[in-house]
DNA sequence: ACCTGAACACCGTTCAAGT
DNA sequence: ACCTGAACACCGTTCAAGT
């Protein structure tokens, strides 16, 4: 019994499981046609390059995130919406650096706009304020995530890590970084990813203080 | 006459000369030797592999952002702060995709972040409350500047590139995105990087409101 | 129509050898 | 102390050859 037929989608599911166990530097065709059984040049059938491939890849995190409905309250569909988005954003870490690079948006990409701009639209937003929103909200949410993933501040090891930094950076050229380290970030139950939760309420509130006083 | 002795800085420079002129997939240790008139393996001697220029890289990106004055108005020095930040991270597009993959921040990112926490702390924000302000303004920036990078909305292509997406995905399947293209973003005088400054007077508003209902 | 082996033009990095 | 040439283990991609 020979494995099941690649296929494109195939190809590019485990190149997504792959990045996402190994990281993007590590995703090789090489490496990916061995996952899948096969000689890596057997994937040129599939997938022009490798550009092709990242595009399928990066339009089929898009797919992931849920769509907003039009017919509801633009606060209510776009909040979930944004948590979701931070989430699937952490599930698939290698995403991001990738979304600069490609150029021409995938079939995802343009349906969540699409449906982003109705839902607003829907609400009262012009096309103004719309602009106006879909810009700070998704700068916010990919910045948010890609500093998330920067910081020392994940998982357990935030005292090593804090520890480390303080023993190469003197306490006293840097109070104010000292004095968050320990005061703060260090506290039993402190979690960075909470603070995507207020910021995205700071922008929410201040898009609905735009749209009431225009319209 | 040779040319000048090799530097770590010299190479760190070349490095991001190379990268501003070429994008950072183009980077290879053959080429940036080249550029300075040596063989690859010399570089070695003065960084200790290709991460490692990298970060020093990154960090030499940090440090043409200015630095605000713990002495002055919160917002009047971070306002102008975080337009500049925009701009160094235009000037050098290949930096936000590596800032994600960077462990330990380097010495100019330490400084700027201190000097960030000692400006809103002077001014009366709390520990908690300007962990908040780093996080939505930090994350704003980097994912703007993402975004913005990654939109076709760029130079004076505009208007073939709108084109070229609306004939391959038809105007009755995305109503919303042809509107918000024809009518708004191709209209005459509309630059996206506008919408920077908007988003950041948001994120400032809310933080003020925040500081005054807190104090 | 799909898969493969050999080949080409690249990578980062090591190491012993030069000066 | 710094630079180099050869070498190693990788890359993405092409192309003619197989089935």
């Amino acid at each position: 019994m020979a494995r099941a037929a690649l296929t494109r989608q195939r190809v590019v599911e485990a190149a997504i499981g792959l990045a996402d166990a190994t990281g993007a530097e590590a995703l090789s065709m090489r490496k990916l046609g061995e996952s899948l059984g096969v000689e890596a040049m057997s994937l040129y059938n599939h997938v022009r390059n490798k550009e092709d491939l990242l595009d399928a890849m990066v339009d089929a995190v898009y797919a992931e995130i849920p769509l907003p409905d039009p017919a509801g309250g633009w606060r209510d569909e776009l909040r979930p919406r944004y948590l979701a988005t931070r989430e699937v954003l952490l599930r698939h870490r290698w995403a991001i650096p990738l979304m600069e690079s490609r150029a021409m948006p995938g079939a995802a990409n343009l349906a969540h706009h699409e449906a982003l701009l109705a839902c607003l639209r829907a609400n009262g937003f012009s096309l103004t304020q719309a602009a106006h929103a879909y810009s700070v909200l998704d700068g916010y949410v990919y910045g948010f995530v890609l500093t998330e993933k920067a910081l020392p501040f994940d998982g357990d090891d935030v005292a090593e890590v804090a520890q480390a930094m303080l023993a190469q950076f003197p306490v006293d050229r840097f109070p104010n970084l000292a004095a968050m380290a320990s005061e703060h970030v260090m506290q039993p139950g402190y979690d960075y990813g909470d603070e995507f939760g207020w910021g995205l309420d700071l922008i929410l509130d201040g898009l609905e203080r735009a749209r009431r006083d225009a319209g």
